[in-house]
DNA sequence: GCTGGAGTGTTATAGCGTAACATTTTAGCC
DNA sequence: GGCTAAAATGTTACGCTATAACACTCCAGC
């Protein structure tokens, strides 16, 4: 049982649209052409995605784009738990366990920046619970530790 | 022993200062007369605050000053952990526990927009023993748990 | 007094994100 | 099929956040 989330690399670019798909149905949301598209380069990218560079894509891809066709995809994404929101780098990343709604722990490394996922249910909810002592009622959580993954610190 | 940090309003602003000062000499850093100000225009602000208000009360001030100015000073007092960037809000609050570098879980109240500093040591370490479990080194943390605070929730 | 480094001033610009409104598409209904 | 309301997308413009790059000042130590 390994915690840390996907293969890092070899995303399997068309079961996982097949999949998010899937899930939007089942959530009564669309995954339209847009969403889909921008999910798609998202995944191409394979790792951390800045929003411009997804402009950027989207451009090449279409000829003409702007901030907001692809601010609403991510939102959409980031609604559906298709993707996360990387706050400390304003970058998102492909949720590697769609379907079931998971407290995400991201490892960023500061050296090569690549990021993983990590499941770590029983320590967050040690966390939300100190936070339920001091009566603060939490909803949502953003962790992110940073430091060396295992490549980098050999 | 009450967790969260600080009494959330009637700071001290003076004794914060001098606490600041004595906790720069320690570390063999200046806390310059503008790193100084600075700190006290958080202080005065009682709570999150931004960059560019900051920059505001600063040209109050002095009749003028510009970014970098703030950006220098911010990056400073973040460094000597006198105050904590919060990433998801592009904002800062001073740290209620100077002197010991801990481990920060902020509270944010998603109502109010209110911020509490929890000490959750455990919690945090049991954390950082998932990622070493798989072979990741953290070295620091950012986490910030979304939710509404005592006073929104009731 | 010279020098090197830390701190600050100054200018310009890059990067991130959204408000507001127009237009198109879709789903549901008669 | 045609109608309507809501959702989605296109388009324009702008505001906020942050840093690069370079100049200058100040001060400690020789």
């Amino acid at each position: 049982m390994n915690p840390l989330c996907p293969p890092p690399l070899p995303h399997d670019t068309e079961a996982a649209l097949v999949r998010a798909e899937a899930h939007c149905t089942t959530r009564g949301t669309r995954l339209t052409p847009l969403r889909r598209a921008i999910l798609a380069l998202i995944l191409a990218r394979q790792g951390v995605v800045k929003a411009y560079d997804l402009l950027a894509d989207l451009q090449a891809q279409r000829g003409k784009a702007d901030p907001p066709t692809v601010y609403r995809a991510l939102a959409f994404l980031v609604a559906q738990g298709l993707i996360h929101r990387v706050e400390t780098l304003n970058a998102y990343v492909v949720c590697c366990q769609l379907g079931h709604t998971h407290a995400s722990v991201l490892l960023l490394c500061e050296r090569c920046q690549s990021i993983a996922e990590l499941s770590a249910e029983a320590e967050l909810n040690g966390l939300f619970a100190a936070a339920q002592g001091c009566a603060f009622q939490p909803r949502r959580q953003e962790v992110l530790l940073t430091g060396l993954c295992q490549a980098c610190a050999a």
